[in-house]
RNA sequence: CGGAGUGUAGCUCAGCCUGGUAGAGCACUGUGUUCGGGACGCAGGGGCCGGAGGUUCGAAUCCUCUCACUCCGACCA
């Protein structure tokens, strides 16, 4: 995308209403435009941001078996009174009337939804198990939003659902979600540590919290830092086999992690001293398991191998897709702007022109962007050089093409890496092999 | 939902106390000089001062009501 044609409105100046940094940088980058309380317009940085991780999250969650579904976010009040949610949630909930008068909610998470579209067509066991999740726009109306992004009324979010035919079946899809979560966040380009939370009146050891570590993030926690160095992309799993589920779950809940009105300081001090890892986290995530509470108040069953109807054991696996831009902002920014991993940054480079109108600069800097338009800015605007360095670095770009008129004439570019902050001076061809590494 | 604030140009804010022609910086338009880390000059455009009512000869300014937004607390992906 050419700049000097694009709708990226960045500020110098922080807008008085942002608190913290992810805030203010989204703003200040272009990423996002607040239209009234906790709801947000995303512009096209931002759009881009989020449909990278949400595609993602979706190719992790096809990956372990799931399938997409989407869901309306209207839903009606029949379905909730079925549940008993729709007297037992609170004022969160928006509720609103069609013009017969009739109750209708904003969905404010789809577990009645989803239990009753899969009622509605599976009936038999042969059928089980079964995973479907969607990503779509929820609202919870939030006595206060704040944080910008990360705690907003409005927000996009990936929920799925599993239906098993047994506890066994419910605790593998429970294994199976728990990869695709650990692949998902490591291939967002952040640390994202699995948490055991609380399970209310469910019980079992079948709720975690993936938290990213970020200074300002609202729970303690405490954690091994043996995580960080799992390579999960590469776990041998077999997601067929409950037993290669098993032993990597087994694995995998080895590592101690837990927030802190969840933390044990007996199992704390097992942890190697050198391994401690301490600090404050953001809630991106959250599976569980909550076996028949849906299936069981909405009266669904399949037919078991006896012929008897039995009731499907659920669990439900969410992730704040909306909320992980502000987080991964939280978790990845320095003092100039926004530092973006690679895989969900909204454009992997930019091209900056210095002297637009210079002929070798203007045929240089065409042939970068034109090797991949659209993963690549171009400001080819006509500001100075100190108000594009600014901006590039402002809006986190993970590499910088720097065309000078000195360096064109000999095919020099400067490449800079925004995460190091590395430059060095670079051929063509290395340029464009950069580039390339990209497809 | 309790407590505290703020609404004046696209953004950051001054002016309000003590009523009398609506301001600054940045941004924007034109133009010239500049040109590798947010340049400078000249000339411009842009406001029902959140809204309604009241007091007054006269209201951004005082009073009442209302709406919106923010912050702290309790609550949450």
């Amino acid at each position: 995308m050419r700049l000097s044609r694009s709708f990226l409105p960045t500020l110098k100046e922080t807008p008085a209403d942002a608190q913290i940094v992810s805030h203010r940088l989204m703003l200040r980058a272009g990423l996002v435009r607040q239209t009234s309380s906790g709801i947000y317009a995303w512009l096209p940085a931002g759009l881009r941001v989020l449909r990278n991780i949400a595609q993602i999250v979706r190719e992790e969650q096809d990956a372990v078996g799931a399938q997409e579904v989407l869901m309306p976010t209207l839903q009606s009040a029949e379905l909730w009174k079925r549940s008993g949610r729709y007297d037992a949630y609170g004022p969160e909930m928006l509720r609103i009337k069609d013009r017969h008068e009739r109750d209708l909610l904003y969905g404010p998470t789809n577990e009645e939804m989803i239990t009753d579209l899969f009622g509605q067509s599976v009936k038999s066991y042969r059928e089980l198990p079964q995973m479907l999740y969607h990503i779509q726009w929820k609202f919870r109306d939030e006595v206060r939003p704040r944080f910008g992004v990360m705690r907003g009324r409005e927000f996009l979010m990936k929920d799925a659902y599993s239906f098993d035919l047994d506890h066994a079946g419910a605790v593998a899809s429970y294994h199976r979600m728990m990869l695709a979560y650990l692949r998902t966040f490591q291939r967002l380009g952040v640390k994202a540590i699995p948490m055991v939370a609380d399970t209310g009146p469910i019980g079992g050891d079948l709720s975690h919290e993936f938290i990213i570590l970020a200074p300002t993030g609202e729970s303690g926690v405490f954690y091994d830092g043996a995580f960080e160095d799992q390579d999960w992309l590469s776990e041998p799993v077999d997601i067929a086999d409950r037993g290669s589920l098993g032993g990597f779950f087994q694995r995998m809940t080895s590592f101690y992690a837990a927030t802190d009105e969840k933390h044990d300081d007996t199992a704390w001090a097992g942890v190697p001293a050198g391994r401690r890892r301490e600090g404050r986290g953001i809630e991106v995530g959250h599976i569980f398991y909550f076996g028949t509470k849906y299936t069981a108040s909405m009266g669904i069953t399949v037919s078991g191998p006896d012929g008897q109807p039995v009731t499907p054991e659920m669990g439900s696996y969410g992730i704040g897709v909306s909320r992980l831009v502000g987080a991964i902002i939280e978790a990845s920014h320095d003092e100039a702007g926004i530092v973006w991993p690679e895989s969900v940054a909204p454009f992997k480079g930019v091209v900056i022109n210095l002297k637009p109108g210079d002929a070798a600069c203007d045929a240089l800097c065409e042939r970068l962007y034109g090797a991949a338009p659209q993963q690549m800015l171009y400001d080819d605007r006509a500001d100075r050089a100190g108000v594009k360095f600014n901006d590039a670095d402002l809006m986190g770009h993970p590499w910088q093409f720097v065309v000078g008129p000195r360096g064109a004439v000999s095919g020099m570019v400067e490449l800079k890496c925004r995460a190091t902050g590395e430059k060095r001076e670079v051929s063509a061809d290395e340029a464009f092999a950069q580039i390339a590494a990209w497809n």
